[in-house]
DNA sequence: TGCCAAATGATAGTGACTCCCAGAAGTGCG
DNA sequence: CGCACTTCTGGGAGTCACTATCATTTGGCA
């Protein structure tokens, strides 16, 4: 039904609140960008955007969500993971599969940059930063089921929900020191740093 | 000068600030229990402790931190890992302080009793829940420095940043665990098993 | 006792967010 | 095309957490 890949929606209805729904994010990062997260009341991001204030939260429950919802297609990281054999072991998958994520960023022009900039719209406001790990670890996401079949334990087992705010919370912490202190740095380097970490200093 | 561990203020001032604040807390988590965290207004839990509403504001931020404040005099875990000798590996450093901060607290009657009841409020409300990794990781705690120095890099550095984010998002759920799943189980065998998980599959 | 600093209370705001309802616009069917 | 049906939108009134300000009170101390 819904939820497939890249599929312009077919009627006018759909298409028209696809439309709406980036002309208020547009809005919404262009005043973001001149005075601030805080400082943008949420009727004039309306109003920018040609839509009534009742409109706006009908399209974004919150104001945070404007930056925490992503309208990407897929959610890469549990895609790229769940494509990578049962039996390695997490931290391997996780190097692997991030780097394909990184990947197929760079294929899209201005991608990695887009979600640069994005992590450091994140950092520095604390109501969107409070909610960042609400973003990595989507309801539907499969990050947690594909974690529980790699270590053979059901998905809300201490064990696997553990593992997931474990890695979850690393990679929060990188993503928010890339934003805010290395800008320049290379994702991949800073993934595997990221990685090489865990795996130094989480044994025994 | 301040916060010096279990010593009675001298001042009447500070005497009746302190009541005055136990007062509040008190009053809220009852009407908590009566009605819920999001159906108990500010104000209501002003006149219950008899105090203005703004009164309540100088005490207490944001509603939300009845609950995350904590006022215990000391902050466990980041003293007891300090203690540990810095040339201990991460995890068992961290294991032995956690078994130190239960025995601890079985130590003051109810205390373990109050943090399960103070968890299963957190982990119910989201916008509690939200924040919760505020208060694992104040701003003033040596966490940070104490993690920093047992891997011998800075404390701002990615690489601590990380171990940081790992640990305490591994807690994080293992406490959500405990208060929404587990609620008999024994604390230390939580932390057990929370670490155990991060040094079985955090390797490599 | 009397002065100063700090704590309190009342009041008026702000801004995110909700509820509700009437009208407009897209959709499917004859 | 035209007509019912559903969905989307705008507007207005309201809620509630939270802020700013100022007059009043209260504890600390010489």
């Amino acid at each position: 039904m819904r939820n497939a890949c890249s599929m312009t929606p077919q009627g006018l209805r759909e298409r028209k609140k696809l439309r709406t729904r980036r002309e208020i994010r547009d809005a919404a990062y262009r005043l973001f960008a001149e005075q601030g997260f805080e400082a943008t009341r949420v009727d004039r991001i309306a109003a920018e955007a040609n839509v009534s204030t009742s409109t706006f939260f009908r399209y974004f429950p919150t104001k945070e969500d404007l930056v925490l919802s992503e309208d990407t297609p897929a959610r890469p990281l549990s895609v790229e993971l769940a494509a990578r054999p049962v039996d390695e072991p997490v931290l391997t998958a996780v190097r692997h599969a991030i780097h394909a994520c990184v990947t197929v960023a760079e294929g899209e022009p201005g991608a990695l940059e887009r979600a640069r900039h994005r992590m450091e719209l994140i950092a520095s406001v604390p109501s969107v930063r409070d909610r960042l790990h609400e973003t990595m670890a989507r309801p539907g996401d499969d990050l947690a089921e594909s974690l529980a079949a790699r270590i053979g334990r059901p998905v809300d087992s201490l064990e696997t929900r553990v593992l997931l705010g474990a890695v979850l919370g690393a990679f929060r912490e990188a993503l928010l020191h890339w934003a805010g202190v290395e800008p320049e740095a290379d994702a991949r380097a800073l993934a595997d740093r990221t990685i090489d970490t865990l795996a130094r200093h989480l044994s025994a």
